[in-house]
DNA sequence: TGAAAAGCCTGAAGTGGCTTCAGGGTCAAG
DNA sequence: CTTGACCCTGAAGCCACTTCAGGCTTTTCA
């Protein structure tokens, strides 16, 4: 199977294949006489694993630990239960964090009904009262 | 006032200051004969002005056209409105994208309630299982 | 007075996770 | 034999900074 029905049958394109070769994510492919890239089912499941991980908001820096964790069977799977519980630690902030972006967004979009002159509008006012007085702050 | 005290008043980096001026966020600054920059109260707004559109999540163009769109007083403010609801759209996209996550990672650590040999892990079994059966498609 | 320390300068490169581009080579069909 | 689909490489671009290398200016204080 060379890279573009592996792309088609996992719906990656071929170069973010190609850059997680040069990554080290995926194993070293076969070539073929004319220096194609020849892949296994194996590779389709290496490549599977990575995107459904990605899919969960790991990093590929975490995407390389789970693989290796899964690679030495005899191990323990501490890390990879810390690696969870720290992502999941990470995902509950920011949906804190945006829920108080929603909040500002909105009550900012709030202080202008209809669109008035720039002088007199609510949003860009409040934009600058903000920058005054250093509400920011992050 | 020099970068130094801009800096330390604002809570921006030195280097964050010098880039938004190469990115013409913020205008040019006076120099003094030893070629160190002079900043005036109006450099001071205008950062924290960025400074508090981004911690809105705005990106720096976003940002950008903010500032053009309040520098044209006699202007309408249609591109303002239409940019927070834009930014409004995708904060809630987000939101619950990463609700979703939230669901599937707590999920996943559920499947391993104590530290395990990573051969019979849960966790690593799931993702495994998930590779195989293609249950990505982000 | 002279040297160390603190502050500032520039341009270039690095970060992550890709994507895009330029400039080719390989292979099957007509 | 040529067209077009497919593949190759290495380099550069994206965003919003951060870091680094190497050097200049100003203040401090012994
Ligand atoms: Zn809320
Ligand atoms: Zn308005
Ligand atoms: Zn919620
Ligand atoms: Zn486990």
């Amino acid at each position: 199977m060379q890279i573009g029905e592996l792309a088609r049958s996992t719906g990656v394109k071929i170069e973010t294949i190609r850059y997680y070769e040069r990554e080290q994510l995926l194993p070293v492919p076969q070539r073929t006489d004319g220096n194609y890239r020849l892949y296994s089912p194996r590779h389709v499941e290496q490549l599977r694993f990575i995107r459904y991980c990605r899919s969960l908001d790991m990093s590929l820096e975490e995407v390389r630990l789970l693989i290796e964790a899964r690679d030495a069977p005899a191990g323990s799977c501490l890390t990879v239960n810390a690696l969870l519980d720290e992502k999941i630690a990470e995902v509950d902030a920011r949906v804190n964090e945006l829920h108080k972006l929603q909040d500002q967004l909105r009550q900012l979009r709030g202080l202008c009904q209809q669109p008035d002159e720039v002088k007199t509008c609510g949003i860009l006012m409040e934009l600058n009262r903000s920058a005054r007085i250093d509400k920011a702050q992050i």
